[in-house]
DNA sequence: TTGCCATAGGAAAACGTTTCCGGAAAGCAG
DNA sequence: CTGCTTTCCGGAAACGTTTTCCTATGGCAA
């Protein structure tokens, strides 16, 4: 005999009661209820976690699903344990656990994703990197399952989301060039099938014309979010015919391959060209000159994503009366050395 | 009415039948069971875990505790996300899921690995960062659950574990040192209590002893695996009275920090002292000069780790023979212009 | 025809828990 | 003493599977 069976016939008590008492239910003697959670205690008894679930229909866990394709590994860095941290912070208080869901690199993500919701391993799930079109919305609203994503999409409907404040970093960005006397602003920024892609460079776009600038297409370089992108972003500058003064980079290791690529053509980042990186990272931390970037932080964004999932999740809505909805996070500037420069006189 | 028993009724079949359909298990028709997958495919059948779970006693999951304390944040990068790959591609051949179970900061990972393995969300569990008396081996030995450990350990006797090939790596260190001709060879390690910092400091002293020259404990700077750790390392080496004339560090990311320190007194790296990484580290890849250092592949690692733990699984012994083992994993010389200049004539 | 075996599938138990329901005991007001 | 409420607890059903056991059917050999 095992389980609560056994942590039941050691106590001479029905094995209702010892469920009770351990879950806090309020029909049993208060000296009872001592009694059960002492020898629980010592037996080192836990329910087992597939006969509550199948029970109760929850499995008091949340799912984060992690794309680790080989693009993610590279760029993710610790940005995903950084999330936890906060995440962690406000699950613990409800007694509910984080599992990382990694998708394998060879299985479609949505797939992977439909597995586990048919499953029922989570309760809920946050998911992220997510596309202007994401099918993973769509199938997460059709199965009810209580979800937030990190990252805007224009997929199903109203749901809750969190994104980054890119009309804020590119209205800030912009504005600091331009206070600098700089014209000619150049962005890198990956294709505009990527959420990230489109909105940021709307929103460079708009910035622009807030300070009565044109808009020109020919000084959006679209490449990839990487180390790799950095340095091809830094070549297509290099090839336009009327050079930009300054560029930003929607990700900040984007920077580390930029500079190699100016140093190579004896152009000097934060002399001859200002540039602003997007997301702190910490790899990017040592270049000189210094980035000046924009900052969050991973844990605070945790907290938020963690929050805003419980209040969709109809079991905690009394603890979160706001109920689903949506926020856009705030970034920090951190001014560096590589856009001090200015071109006034 | 939901799950097998829908799918039984729509196809007018007993449940039991579709069980065994979907399983693929001997005493069914085989045009029944096109009939029942064809329909599951359908309707998006799939198993619901947690009932599958109660009655078969297996989840078909293994778990990768993961410590999110804030220096594994710091220092960790993409390591859990590297191995990943390797896992994944293992464990999906035989459909098992990897589930990465992050122990809260605030929580005694002794507890939360307690608690994970009582209620029995996973079969088997791949722990890391291990400790030479590590409480968790002793539970998990304990509870007879599976396990592999990533690193060494002196708790839980004979249990299946993967390390890094410490004394190699002191050993091709110190040997390429020495036919530079450097007799001063300082080593950064962390504290003893630390497995890594006890075995590496062992197997350097005795790569030393091995070339004919003496162990000098005041050659050992103990400090922290971080970048803090590497200006500290480069702080006390300034500071001692005989000055070595190479150093070693444990973990690559030290050596941002060591350069700092080096460079404020006026002494550069590569020239005046020869420097040694030991893992490599994605943000210490732009130092100037360039880090030789020692290399692996985490993909392949995370393989090794998989097949380790499967060949420790009863219900897999079939598939790997070799039964629960031990292996010692070698990492690859990197060289680079740290350490490029020689002291002979 | 009879008997036997192989094949296919149905019925029901079991996994460990939570929760609903009902009832005993005790307390209290009349 | 009676009747009613409150407190506490035991019994049993239910969650969705898998698996064991058993039966029905058909084929085949004697």
């Amino acid at each position: 005999m095992k389980g609560i069976r056994q942590l039941a016939e050691n106590l001479d008590i029905s094995i209702g009661t010892v469920s009770r008492a351990l879950n806090g239910k309020p029909d049993v003697n208060e000296e009872t209820r001592k009694r059960v959670l002492a020898a629980a205690e010592e037996l080192g008894y836990v329910a087992n976690q597939s006969g509550r679930s199948l029970r109760q229909g929850t499995t008091n866990a949340i799912g984060l699903m992690i794309e680790s394709n080989k693009e993610t590994v590279e760029n993710s860095d610790n940005f995903f344990l950084g999330l936890t941290g906060g995440l962690q912070s406000v699950f613990s208080r409800h007694k509910l656990d984080l599992v990382m869901l990694p998708c394998p690199s060879d299985e479609d993500p949505y797939e992977y994703l439909k597995r586990m919701v048919a499953r029922r391993v989570v309760d809920a799930m946050i998911i992220s990197a997510t596309q202007r079109i994401d099918r993973r919305i769509d199938l997460l609203v059709k199965a009810k399952i209580p979800f937030v994503a990190l990252g805007r999409s224009s997929s199903g409907g109203n749901h809750p989301w969190i994104d980054l404040d890119f009309e804020g970093v590119a209205a800030s960005a912009v504005a600091r060039l331009v206070a600098k006397g700089h014209r000619k602003i150049a962005v890198a920024a990956p294709s505009s099938d990527i959420n990230l892609g489109y909105i940021f460079v709307d929103a460079y776009r708009q910035a622009l014309e807030r300070h009565g600038m044109k808009y020109d297409p020919k000084l959006v370089i679209r490449v990839k979010s990487s180390e790799q992108g950095g340095y091809q972003a830094g070549h297509e500058l290099l090839l336009l015919d009327s050079k930009p003064t300054a560029i930003i980079l929607i990700y900040e290791l984007m920077a580390i391959g930029l500079y190699r690529r100016l140093m190579e053509a004896g152009v000097v980042p934060g002399r001859d060209l200002a540039v602003i990186g997007f997301r702190e990272e910490p790899r990017a931390k040592f270049l000189q000159p210094a980035l000046t970037c924009f900052r969050m932080s991973l844990r605070d964004l945790g907290v938020e994503l963690a929050e805003t999932l419980l209040a969709a999740m109809p079991a905690y809505a009394n603890f979160y009366p706001k109920g689903a909805h949506n926020t856009i996070w705030p970034l920090e500037l951190v001014p560096g050395e590589s856009d001090a420069f200015s071109l006034e006189p």
